[in-house]
DNA sequence: GTTTAGCACTCGAGTATTATGAGTGCTAAG
DNA sequence: CTTAGCACTCATAATACTCGAGTGCTAAAC
């Protein structure tokens, strides 16, 4: 059978009023759509062919339809027109943008939250970091009398410290002495690379400081393991009680418990890297609980080699036109904010956290 | 009226049984327990009295009691037996707070995912503080041609950076001059104190770097400013979906929707600085809407002048007992974990964040 | 050949009706 | 003071019934 241009009108039709109403749709309204200039017996064939097809469902005999899954796949990528976001909208956006991201501080989880709002779904944010990363350079700063900072700079550009504390008291000579031998013998070190080898040799090599060491040490391949995972945010779970389909307690439930960290961390693996907005609809996402479920993401840069992936969770009925424009607007804003590296004399800029 | 003694102990038996059963408790049931030896007419007696007297309430003629807000406060003030913990449960909690707290990165909010798992509620966790914070030092460390980290330590010890880059090279002397300047003049400031005199003063006494001067008190101001806000947690909000009394999923939502980060940064304000663990009940809470909703939290110390909470949000119907004992066990926990504040040579300890 | 009107049929959702029984308050006897 | 007995209440569950949206099919109209 053939997929004619009317049957893709009429499916395009009932996908969006699905989305709209929540509610399967007959025949009889199809028809009285304006543009839609067929009788309620032209549509119910129609519709038919669209169900033997694959595209459309039918809960039971006498309701309306609903999309199937491949229903939504062909709307998604060949019926789905552009949302334009309104100027209201951009503008709200902007702001919420600006305000939020000013405390870049847990940049990632504020996106994640304002994701969330702006789509009213749960959202989740999460960073991913190609390649290992290494230290770059140690400085260590004298705090008081028994006490130092340790400053690390990876190679993606995060600087993490951490105080140490000693009950003894120690001299600037260890802390200088110390210092050199990090740089000298950790430095470009991933994670994985530094053996109990190495660390041998660093002890023998600090003198007096050797005690340090392993404090030392610990923090840095904790530090390295923390740069190489990347880290998840989900937020606004509660947000999908405000759909219909989660109306059923048990389903909601059976969703929320699915939609924790540990599954959104499955998510990269299925993501096509040329793309830079996906949509998974129902079964194709691969937690099977998920089957009514639809997932919406898109990457942005933060440059260093990090990336960074929002998204939405929802049900597989939702307004993918408006979420996609507000989700890669969203993208966009970020990235453009990430992307001024380099300040113009006394502006903000950017990159790492404190 | 007067309280008897055996009317204390129905009432109590009442409590208990409708935190585990979540259904109005009738006399028939009661008169079965062991420990109430008295034919049901009597206890439908004495239920009649405890429900003049407040402490019961009757859903409608024909089911059983609850207990009504004051029975639930009489209750957690007198009649409420210490639960044990089991060692199994004291294991499992040690076991939790040692894996999840290795990563202290976020501890905090670690902290309220753990209690939310440990109760099975929605918890929350934050963290105050005790007076403004000031800078106690500032250090640059030069990183490349043009760019320097900028570490701030604070009054509280807390140690933040951030990577400075310029469009132009700067000298170590710069740098060097910078150090002092902002050692001499931004040192002991609260975030209020560092008016635009001040600024100005700073930026004339910079030289050669008083373009820099702007991006770094920005910082600065930033950092202080995050370290008075309290930072709240929230999570665990879709485990209220399994009490049953949020089966209904308007309440649910109406629930999770006041349940907030705004919502509990007015906590603080109704606790008791001496009593280390609380409980509001129902109408006790401020925010109208939690009628039916308990809140259970307690302090602990993180040294520094710093005070954690933790708590969680539940139906009214919670098993205080339980939660309390085991809120309480993970607070002593957390107080002990901050608590070792000086290392014993090479060995891990704390405090501070990546 | 395509479109449409007509019609019998299906079946979920809503409504009304009716048990059922847990729980109560009260009275009177133990 | 306690308890057995009993009439009464009322939410919940079960059942039956209606209603109507929507369907598929056939035959007539275009």
């Amino acid at each position: 059978m053939e997929l004619t241009d009317r049957k893709k009108k009429i499916l395009r039709a009932i996908v969006e009023s699905y989305i709209q109403e929540a509610e399967p749709v007959g025949s009889k309204s199809l028809a009285a759509m304006p543009d839609l200039n067929y009788s309620s017996a032209t549509i119910r064939n129609e519709m038919a062919d669209l169900t033997t097809m694959g595209y459309l469902e039918q809960p039971h005999t006498s309701a309306g339809r609903i999309p199937s899954p491949a229903g939504y796949r062909l709307y998604i990528d060949e019926l789905m027109q552009n949302y334009r976001l309104s100027v209201d909208e951009t503008h709200s956006l902007n702001e919420a943008m600006e305000q939020k991201l000013q405390e870049f501080d847990s940049a990632i989880s504020q996106m994640g939250k304002l994701v969330s709002q702006i789509t009213n779904l749960p959202a989740y944010a999460m960073t991913s970091q190609k390649g290992a990363a290494t230290v770059r350079r140690f400085d260590l700063i004298m705090a008081g009398e028994s006490g130092f900072i340790l400053v690390v700079m990876t190679s993606s550009e995060a600087i993490r410290n951490k105080l140490i504390k000693l009950p003894v008291s120690i001299t600037e000579q260890d802390v200088k002495l110390l210092s050199a031998v990090l740089n000298a013998s950790l430095t470009d070190l991933t994670a994985a690379e530094i053996t109990p080898e190495v660390l041998n040799r660093v002890t023998r090599s600090a003198g007096a400081a050797a005690g340090l060491v392993p404090v030392v040490v610990d923090f840095v391949t904790h530090v390295l393991q923390q740069q190489e995972k990347s880290e998840v945010y989900v937020t606004g779970q509660a947000k999908l009680l405000s759909q219909p389909e989660y109306h059923d307690i048990g389903k909601a439930q059976q969703m929320l418990d699915e939609l924790d960290e540990e599954m959104i961390s499955g998510l990269p693996a299925l993501v096509d890297p040329d793309q830079p907005m996906q949509i998974l609809v129902g079964p194709e996402n691969i937690t099977q609980e998920l089957k009514n479920t639809s997932v919406v993401m898109t990457r942005f840069d933060i440059g260093d080699g990090m990336q960074g992936m929002i998204g939405v969770v929802g049900p597989t009925r939702m307004d993918y036109a408006k979420i996609t424009a507000r989700l890669s607007y969203f993208a966009e804003g970020l990235a453009k904010m990430f992307g001024k590296q380099v300040l113009p004399p006394a502006k903000e800029e950017n990159k790492e956290e404190s």
